[in-house]
Order: C-alpha cells, then sequence, then structure tokens
DNA sequence: GACGACTTCGAACGTGCGTTTGAATCATAC
DNA sequence: GTATGATTCAAACGCACGTTCGAAGTCGTC
C-alpha cells in the first residue's frame, strides 16, 4: 500500500524499527502492522508466528554481517604472513558498523540489546549465529596474541563485545552525559576509538594473576 | 509469611531476582507477590506502582555502590600524590563486583541489563544516580591520562561500562561458548581479567585518528 | 475488650496482547 | 470470464497484565 516492497519486507522493516526502539516485548503485533500498512494478522500469515518473526529479522542482517567477517578474516589469512591484530579486531568491528551504516542502523541496536534478552529461544538463535564466529576469531586471535592462554584471550573477546554492544546502544546517552563533547552520529570516530581501545585492551599485560 | 523479614524487603528481594532473571516487563506482578509470599494488590500498598517499585530495586543498591565507589576515590586522591591508573579503575570496577557478590548478585545482572532498557523513565533514574560518578571519574582519569582528550577519554570510560555490564549478563554464555574454560562464578578472576583488559585500554595510543 | 491505624486479602475492573477464523479481495492461468 | 490459489481484511477469541476496592485481619494502646 504505502511503500514499494512486499508485505513480508515492509514487516521485517517495521519489526526491526520497533523492536530496536521499544524492545521485543513492548513492540507489539499491532504496531508493527501499522507501521508497516499491513493488515494485524499479515505477521502470522506470513511467518507464522511473532517468535518467528523476530529469528527472520534477526537472520536477515546478522547473515550477511558474518559472512562478510569471515571473508575479510578469510582475505588476511590467505594474504600477509604475520596476521596484524588490529587488522583481525577490525575485520570484526567493521562489518558491523558498516552495516549499521546504511540499512541496518535500527537492526543494530536491536541485535545489541538482544544480547541482553533473557529469552531462551533469542539466546538460541543468537547463539547460533555467533559460534562458529567465535571459533574463527578465536584461533586466529591466538596467532596474533601467543602470550594469552586460551581464556585470558576468550575473557577479553568478551569484554571487547560487551563494548562493542553497549556503544551500539547506548552512544546517545553518552552524548547527552558529556554534553555533546562525543558524538553519537559520528560512527567512523566511533570505530577508531573503539578498535584503538580493543587493540590496546587485547595487547595488555597479565597483572592481576593469581 | 515465609521469610523473616518484612513485606517491602521481601518485595524488593523478588522483584530483583525477577527482574534479572526475566527482565522489566515480563516479571509480572503476580510472580513478583508470589514468590515473596505476599498479596498481589501489597506492591502496589507498598510502592505505589510498579514503576515505583523498579525505582526502590534499584536505589537500595545503587546508592549504596555509587557511595563506596566516591569514598574510595576521595581515599585514593587524600592518600597518595601520583594517582595510579589501575587503582582509579579498580575502585570504580570493585565495589560493583563485590556487592555483586554476597547480596546483590542478582541485581548486577538486572542493573546492567537495565542500561539497555529503552524505557525513558528507566533511563532518567540510571542517569540521576550516575551522573555524579561520571563527573568524579572523568576528572580522575584526566589526572592519569593526560595525553587523551577529554573526548577520548569519555569514549573509553564508556567502552569500559559497555565491558562491566556485559560481562555481567553474559558471563554464563561465555562459560558455554568456550566449554566451561571461562569460569562464571569465579568473580575475583573476573575482576582481575576486566582490570587488566580495561587499564590497557585506558592507556593505549590513538592510531587512528582523522 | 474496644478502639485505631496499619496491613493483608480476595475479587473484580478495564486494557492490550498474540492468535485464529472465515469471508472478501486480488492475481494469474486457462 | 471464470476458476484457483495466494493474500488481505474485520472481527472476535482467550488470556495475562497492572490496578483498584472494600472487607477482613493484625496488633499495640488505652
Amino acid at each position: 500500500m504505502s511503500t514499494p516492497q512486499d508485505t513480508s519486507e515492509r514487516l521485517l522493516d517495521a519489526a526491526e524499527k520497533l523492536f530496536a526502539r521499544f524492545g521485543l516485548d513492548s513492540a507489539s503485533l499491532r504496531q508493527i502492522t501499522g507501521e508497516a500498512g499491513a493488515n494485524l494478522a499479515a505477521v502470522n500469515y506470513h511467518f507464522g508466528s511473532k517468535q518467528k518473526l523476530v529469528r527472520a529479522v534477526i537472520e536477515r542482517r546478522l547473515r550477511p554481517i558474518n559472512e562478510l567477517r569471515l571473508a575479510r578474516l578469510d582475505a588476511l589469512e590467505a594474504a600477509g604472513e604475520p596476521l596484524e591484530l588490529r587488522d583481525v579486531v577490525e575485520s570484526f568491528i567493521e562489518p558491523a558498523l558498516s552495516v549499521g551504516l546504511h540499512d541496518g542502523r535500527e537492526f543494530f541496536v536491536f541485535i545489541a540489546r538482544a544480547h541482553g534478552n533473557p529469552s531462551p529461544e533469542l539466546r538460541e538463535i543468537v547463539h547460533n549465529e555467533m559460534q562458529p564466529i567465535a571459533q574463527r576469531y578465536g584461533a586466529a586471535l591466538g596467532k596474533c596474541l601467543p602470550e594469552l592462554t586460551l581464556e585470558q584471550l576468550f575473557w577479553r573477546v568478551h569484554f571487547v563485545i560487551g563494548a562493542l554492544c553497549h556503544t551500539v546502544i547506548n552512544s546517545e546517552l553518552l552524548e547527552e552525559v558529556t554534553e555533546g563533547l562525543c558524538r553519537a552520529d559520528d560512527r567512523d570516530k566511533m570505530l577508531q576509538r573503539l578498535v584503538d581501545f580493543s587493540v590496546a585492551g587485547f595487547s595488555g599485560p597479565v597483572v592481576g594473576e593469581v
């Protein structure tokens, strides 16, 4: 009716937008179908249930991001021998921020928020998509940082993901708190800041050991 | 009925636990009052509304944590001249993890999750509690890291908070993914890992500048 | 032992939710 | 132009939610 794409596509866009803005539970099917210019029953017709709509929203964006990550990591490993830490870190962070820049701005907020969602179904979806990524990057980072134990390495990956998610979710809050000093819309600078921080965090010494 | 404390206390405990486990929206008053062994109407009688219960849950724990942070920071500034970065970082992270160790395990998961909640009321609560903390730590860290601009500094604070929240929320997921290599229950090690990472992240050079 | 304030209780209210249904509409091929 | 399958539609379903209310209970004080 309103936008040229077909209904499924419009439902995905609307859901992505409203999930990001109001959260999974608070965004109702009435809101979503209204935003998409579709009938209330459209979601259940096209996707079967709200739960399956959630899955579709995630997979539509996360899959290409992770394919991009793996492709860039493949390229790095194929090209140079030394495998620079900074390149590996960037190949992980940049595709996410990049997709966040054109289409998937809303999705990126949503998926970062979803990391904190307690629902087991949602956890399972994210887990399935992220598990192979974790393995590949664990191996690649291990080569760059041979002085770290695998356990220390995984913790630091965990911290970086936390910083990444929090950044996407709450950078507007940071802009508020710093009274405009830190800009939430300058994604390039955000990326540089985050990569600087992450590379340093990965490279840091192990001080407090038991 | 069941536990010795009075009803308000039991409601706060139950709410904290269920908010952490199921999220703010999914944990219903029927669940909460059931868990607390109280009548459904008890929350509205003692707190006025669900929203005010949320506020009470947050303030009960966050206030002491932030007082502890400021006290430790005061002590550091009163004592030694140089003001070591690691001490400052630890004075921020440790009180939170410490409270998380005995009473406030559940709360800590909840408050970290709340960081990603879109509700404006919740944002305002957290904002009010955290704003003075941000200012004090901004100043203290600025002294330790004079080579950073204030903007760079605030970004790194933001990243550390992200890592901290994500760690508390999702360390069980990390334990799953690493198949037990990283333990979610060893808070001491978590603290050391996180402090190591954060100090290194703060100290890192500014590489990618425009 | 009756008063009063404080607390608990069961029951109900209105609202919004996800889902289902069956008829209406549309598009396409014959 | 009509038959067929896919899609859209309005309406209703049952359910769980937060909140409200007045009666019932509790307990210290006179």
